[in-house]
DNA sequence: TTATTTCTACCTGTTTTCAGGTATTTTTGC
DNA sequence: GCAAAAATACCTGAAAACAGGTAGAAATAA
């Protein structure tokens, strides 16, 4: 008994990746290539009407940018495994592509056995990397963790509390202290963040998961 | 020639889960245990007079959360693999620990083999999940992907503007627009995105991974 | 016990944000 | 070419945030 192959579709604004990326894959019984895409939008219409398994997908595109469009796939078609293939190695831009669905992340100088590998792996409902990307995960940048001033508990639970959206006078009344208490408390945060206004605060915060 | 076996430290709560992991890595000849601790302060200060090459971290503490103190451990001891051990199988605090420094994620319920082959991938220097983090992480909420409002590239543009701490005048120089245009973006964003305020507002856009 | 940090609270005045609209001009998609 | 979406701009008044302070009480660490 033979189970149908997965179904594959590319998108990558270089015709030469797409080639490359079919000879390679064309070779594997278990997986068979339905489309081959080198915008966004062509794709998209595409995985309308198209069951697609597995996606394997380029960051940098000419029309829209692949973290949103991971995330577009992903709204539509769940059961799609977007696997990032990019030459993009920062860390940072990892941790995005996964935060927004994706099911690994390939760098670019994957060889071929790896690449099916890493395919496997997805379509059986697992993250993945290659081994670059595996490495790089590894090493968080120093300046990411250093560099994040201590707070206090109450500042803590101040600045959870500014993130959802709670005015001074509402965190005052909730924690049952004066608006002014609050402001300074707020005033701290600002100055030992170094930013300007919440909306700064509230960025730094979140981007060293602080919230 | 023997290479000299790697240091480990374990940091969990429960005397019983020591107890269990020391015997369970004690046959482990390429594994040393060089600690462990009930309580996060007790190994900080062991940290900063020993050399730790993994630690095997549960999150839930008595005296810190165990993301925090990951932070705190990899900004003392960058070389340190901080090993995530815990019951938590959601994906939101999986991606919250790798952000925060950590090398690796393991639910507990992980094999004794599956723990010493993640151990050493962590060893040599590559990002490791247990099968059943895989698994978790492979599986994005569709909250988490759906309801992110549609916005124009203007509004992407402003909202980026805003989390850097521009005020509303800031922006309106810096694009050539009227304030009050700027204003009409910035409260649109906030009807998008169903939220009170910035704070609130940059809070779901970072968490969504738009900034 | 002392020193330090944290938490608390206050004051003044200015700037910015936010709510709740309306409305014209460009783009863009079909 | 037409409709829809996007970008632009305006108005008012209230609420909140921010800058730049001071300062006493309480908790914590040395």
């Amino acid at each position: 008994m033979l189970i149908d192959p997965a179904t594959l579709a590319i998108v990558d604004d270089h015709p030469i990746v797409l080639e490359g990326l079919q000879k390679l894959l064309n070779n594997v019984k278990s997986i068979q290539i339905t489309g081959c895409f080198t915008s966004g939008m062509a794709f998209m219409s595409f995985l309308k009407e198209n069951k697609v398994d597995v996606l394997l997908l380029d960051i940098t595109l000419p029309d829209a940018n692949g973290i949103e469009l991971c995330r577009e796939v992903k709204a539509i078609s769940p059961e799609t495994h977007v696997l990032a293939l990019s030459n993009h190695s920062e860390r940072s831009m990892i941790l995005q592509m996964i935060q927004n669905g994706a099911t690994g992340y390939l760098l670019k100088n994957i060889s071929s056995e790896e690449l099916v590998a890493c395919i496997q792996e997805a379509l059986s409902g697992m993250i993945t990397f290659s081994r670059g990307a595996k490495e790089i995960m590894a090493r968080p940048s120093i300046s990411e963790l250093k560099g994040i001033p201590q707070l206090t508990k109450r500042e803590k639970e101040i600045l959870q509390l500014i993130a959802d959206g709670k005015t001074t006078p509402d965190i005052a009344q909730q924690l049952n202290l004066s608006p002014l208490t609050v402001e300074t408390h707020r005033k701290n945060l600002i100055q030992k963040f170094q930013v300007r206004n919440v909306a700064a605060l509230i960025k730094v915060a979140a981007q060293q998961g602080l919230l």
